[in-house]
DNA sequence: ATGGTCGTTCAACGA
């Protein structure tokens, strides 16, 4: 089974892409991030027409998540147990979505963005770690195969940047951010894909500033998985690729091969 | 050429 993590930066400007990646890659699940649409902007019947199954998530123009199978979608949630609100009033983001694809509980997650080191949503994103480190736990001690796919928007080892001395003041490698990665990752998940690509792989470029050109890029996306998963992951790999030519997404997919249980 | 962006929705914001 072929399971992909994907941020497409508007699933609207970028559905013939992302079709065209769906039935190049092969992939059986497909977790996205930042579809920018309501639930009725939502191209199911493209998707449909692919053999595939989804689910999807989104509240506004903002965030929204989805996944998409062709080996079964069953057991849907959207949103986590406790998943903090953002805003004044506090309103729900459409940041979380659950779904079991044969056999494997799958999330796609659009983790907060964080903005500024002194920006309130900063504190909105370490809470947030914090509540799917709790729950991360609470799925771990179940015992049965999952995994946590999605951007993270935390770039977790210094590798994981192109420059550390640009990124030395700005979000994404603070402390308290990569120790908030390392809490859901002690409750019980591995990257189960960094073993499979060299140092310094990144899955997201700038669209400023020529920043794919010059290979300027974060590692921010991955896919975490439960030990009972993990011990299945026969091959990974960030296709690069996907970012090049005109009507890209700033994020590139993030591939893992999976045996049978 | 010594800087170079995209989405949302339509002035400004988010990334």
């Amino acid at each position: 089974m072929r399971i992909a993590t994907w941020n497409v930066n508007s699933i609207r400007s970028r559905m013939d892409r992302v079709e065209a990646w769906v039935q190049r890659s092969g992939v059986d699940v497909l977790a996205i991030q930042e579809t920018k649409c309501r639930e009725d902007q939502f191209p199911f019947d493209r998707f449909e027409a692919l053999g595939y199954e989804v689910a999807h998530h989104g509240l506004s123009q903002w965030n929204g998540v989805a996944i998409a199978s062709r080996v079964g979608l069953d057991d849907v949630s959207r949103g986590f147990p406790g998943m903090p609100h953002w805003g004044e009033p506090a309103a729900e983001e459409a940041r979380a979505i659950g779904a079991t694809c044969n056999g494997v509980r799958l999330w796609s997650l659009y983790v907060p963005n964080g903005r500024h080191l002194t920006d309130p949503h900063m504190q909105y994103k370490l809470a947030w770690l914090e509540q799917l480190r709790v729950q991360t736990s609470a799925w771990a001690a179940g015992g049965e195969p999952f995994a946590l796919m999605g951007d993270w928007n935390i770039a977790p080892h210094d590798e994981d940047v192109w420059s550390m001395e640009y990124y030395l003041d700005k979000s994404h490698v603070s402390p308290p951010e990569r120790a908030a990665f390392q809490g859901v990752l002690d409750a019980g998940v591995t990257d189960v894909v960094r073993p499979h690509t060299e140092p310094g792989t990144f899955t997201y470029w700038d669209y400023q500033r020529l920043a794919f050109q010059k290979r300027r890029g974060m590692r921010i996306d991955f896919i975490l998985a439960s030990q009972a998963l993990a011990d299945r992951v026969r091959g990974a790999a960030i296709d690069r690729e996907e970012r090049k030519g005109t009507g890209a997404s700033d994020h590139a997919p993030v591939v893992i091969e999976v045996a049978d249980a």
